[in-house]
DNA sequence: AAATGAGGCAACCGCCCCGTG
DNA sequence: GCACGGGGCGGTTGCCTCATT
């Protein structure tokens, strides 16, 4: 019993605004302004009449706030107002005007479309349900998927998918990380992989699945680090890489230049006195200057069940890494530090074009000078330890 | 070259919320 | 408290374009 639509009144023009109609409306709209519940005493109802158009306030109304306004963007949208939309589709849902008005200069209506023809069908093609924007369970395709079932409740997948996918623009969940023992958090980590459709290989050489995958979600930084912590998982779980497994010269583990959970001392430790038999010929790798660890927020989400959360200050932090390796009597176990090992103990490779520390630094507007900072504390400690 | 299919997107439809009398 | 109407919102439609057969 609703209401009749307001273009059923005869004589009103329905379907595509002409070039004509369009200017009229535009011509109003800049003189008068009308519309929008009378704040100019004027009603969208009203609009067409005094416009000179045979459509209803509603027509206009939509062509207006979805086409003609002058502040709206026109493009197509960029790599991070998609990843806005994605988080906050997770957050919100459909909620396509609440997640426009974290957009300046995009609709609802543009939102929704790309939303539907679009993100829907790149998360699904990623393995991702975007509707409750977790892992859709594929069980084939993954020695991870198929040696452990995810026991976590769905919601905290979700958060942590989430948390995943919000990038280095949002902070790490670390009350929810730190909440959860290693075998969850590995667990997590080993969801969202699958949920990302990554190949992960205990071969020793290049896995040019895991590189490919990279590439096709390049937004997704810190893949290689994932990747590695899969591989760690894989190893805790009775599939260890044997003594005989060298460690590939071109081994790096990449990542921008944001944020600073743990600094590189860590990692430079960890590989070089946790028990794996990796650890020596790692040592012998890390002591190339070709070679190095950029250490971030991302890579060090995944530190998680065992480490600190990253302190204020980087001194505050570093001060707090120097004292935890103290602590340990200037060891570092990988049962203590868990996931950050499988960096170290990975067979998992990632080869880059790079050649340089700085040709990868000099890349990262934001954090140039940071990055640069970082590069060379950890330059001094590696010669410090050596 | 024509037919067909798929994808993208502007526009419409109908329901809901909220202000007003 | 209720009815009414305007505006807003999300779901859906259908046209247009481009790719494929």
């Amino acid at each position: 019993m609703g209401r009749s639509a307001c273009c059923d009144v005869n004589g009103l023009k329905k379907g595509p605004w002409t070039e004509e109609e369009d200017e009229k409306l535009v011509k109003y709209m800049e003189r008068y302004g009308g519309g929008g519940g009378g704040r100019s005493g004027i009603s969208w109802r009203q609009v067409p009449k005094l416009a000179g158009l045979k459509r209803c306030g509603k027509s206009c109304r939509l062509r207006w706030t979805n086409y003609l306004r002058p502040d709206i963007k026109r493009g197509n949208l960029s790599h991070q107002e998609e990843q806005t939309i994605i988080n906050l589709h997770a957050l919100v849902g459909n909620k396509w005007s609440a997640i426009a008005s974290n957009l300046p200069g995009r609709t609802d209506n543009e939102i929704k479309n790309f939303w539907n023809t679009h993100l829907k069908k790149k998360l699904l093609r990623m393995g991702i349900d975007p509707v409750a924007h977790t892992p859709i369970t594929t069980p084939h395709n993954h020695h991870i998927s198929t040696t452990a079932t995810s026991t976590l409740p769905p919601q905290l997948l979700a958060a942590t998918y989430n948390n995943l996918m919000s990038n280095y623009t949002t902070p790490w969940d670390w009350a929810l990380l730190q909440s959860l023992n290693s075998v969850h958090a590995i667990q997590i980590v080993s969801e969202i992989l699958r949920g990302q459709g990554l190949v992960i290989s205990n071969s020793t050489t290049p896995t040019p699945t895991a590189t490919n995958s990279y590439d096709h979600y390049p937004y997704i930084l810190g893949m290689e680090m994932e990747a590695a912590v899969a591989n760690y998982y894989n190893y805790l779980l009775g599939s260890p890489p044997s003594s005989s497994t060298s460690v590939p010269d071109h081994q790096l583990v990449y990542h921008h230049g944001h944020g600073l959970g743990y600094d590189y001392a860590d990692l430079t430790m960890i590989n070089r006195h946790s028990n794996c038999p990796q650890d020596t010929s790692l040592d012998n790798t890390t002591t190339a200057t070709s070679h190095y660890y950029h250490h971030d927020e991302y890579s060090s989400k995944f530190a998680i069940a065992n480490m600190k959360a990253p302190s204020s200050t980087d001194d505050d932090h570093k001060m707090q890494n120097e004292l935890y390796h103290d602590q340990q009597g200037g060891h570092h176990h990988h049962h203590q530090l868990p996931v950050l090992v499988s960096a170290a103990t990975s067979p998992y490779v990632v080869t880059s074009t790079h050649d340089t520390a700085n040709d990868l630094i000099a890349g990262m507007d934001d954090d140039h000078q940071e990055a640069t900072n970082e590069q060379s504390y950890w330059k001094r400690h590696i010669m410090d330890i050596e």
